[in-house]
DNA sequence: ATCGGTCCCTGTGTGC
DNA sequence: TGCACACAGGGACCGA
């Protein structure tokens, strides 16, 4: 659920909230949202207590909390929302959410015992916690990534995004444009909300192969891609329902600036044909037939 | 090395 | 009111 913007403003709220924080214990609820911590809830519970946190990182759609601590210096707790997941700053005494699944206490409680800790809710479980270590990045060896997230590239408002490498590697494909906004080891960040908006912008059909883009279209592309997350960051991110919220609580209002997704039978914006909704990879998509031009088969 | 399809979950809205 | 089905901001994994 949660693009670059609802995932960078959770990162945001955690670099202010979380960051510089002991953890005292953490409370597993459910196994699932650690499954990909292959050693187990005990194992994770065990090498977090104790710990500093020391920074709020991302790359694309992954987050992580690098550490400090005897036992644990190259390390980081990393975190994926998946479709669903929430990342919540919430005072210690507010009431469980129906999906908590694990809960972080930290060890500077105030003397009246009402701090706050940090709570991983998810509703459908595909999101989830684990702690990897920190190694260089391919590109960069002086910046470090968890392993895990290593074959995740960069995202388009990276300074270190190399537009001329992904415009190469687009070209080459012979795969339909929209799988390859999704493909997050070709440019991270892009969900299927900003896909279509991207797209839409860009004037280009999700089916049209990335060999058949010319250089310019590529570039307008990029320009679009930029455009929609950096209008939607500013924004706080789109929230269609309570799933996506900040670690505050709180929805995003993106969604009235959205142009095509989730709008089918709406006239477009700039010419006033309906939008229409296609089924594609599994998954929903939304277009303008007039400005975005099927491609040739 | 790529590509497309399938599966992992829970909840909500719709139509019969 | 109940039930079945489609669908939802993602991505790992598996054959071809």
């Amino acid at each position: 659920m949660p693009e670059l913007p609802e995932v960078e403003t959770v990162r945001d709220g955690l670099a202010r909230w979380v960051v510089g924080r002991t953890v005292a214990s953490v409370e597993v609820r459910h196994p699932r949202a650690v499954r990909r911590h292959l050693l187990g809830a005990a194992d994770l519970g065990a090498r977090l207590a104790g710990a500093r946190i020391t920074a709020a990182s991302r790359r694309g759609k992954y987050l992580w909390l690098p550490l400090a601590s005897a036992a644990e210096t190259d390390s980081a707790l990393v975190a994926h929302l998946g479709m669903s997941g929430q990342l919540l700053v919430r005072p210690a005494d507010s009431p469980d959410e129906r999906h908590l699944h694990v809960r972080i206490r930290f060890a500077d409680v105030p003397p009246d015992g009402t701090g706050t800790e940090l709570r991983f809710v998810d509703q459908r479980t595909f999101g989830g916690l684990m702690l990897d270590q920190l190694v260089p990045a391919v590109d960069r060896p002086d910046e470090r990534l968890p392993a895990q997230v290593r074959h995740i590239a960069r995202d388009p408002l990276d300074p270190h995004f190399d537009d001329a490498i992904f415009s190469a590697r687009l070209r080459r494909r012979d795969s339909a444009l929209k799988r390859a906004l999704l493909d997050q080891s070709l440019i991270s960040g892009v969900g299927n909300i900003y896909a279509d908006e991207s797209l839409w912008r860009a004037r280009l059909h999700g089916e049209r192969r990335g060999q058949t883009l010319r250089p310019a279209q590529v570039r307008e592309l990029l320009t679009q891609v930029r455009a929609v997350l950096t209008e939607s960051l500013r924004a706080g991110g789109t929230s269609f329902d309570a799933l996506y919220v900040n670690v505050n609580g709180e929805g995003g209002y993106f969604e009235r600036a959205l142009n095509v997704y989730g709008r089918e039978g709406e006239p477009c914006p700039r010419c006033g044909t309906a939008i229409r909704r296609l089924a594609f990879m599994n998954r929903s998509s939304f277009l303008c037939p007039n400005c975005q031009r099927r491609p040739r088969s």
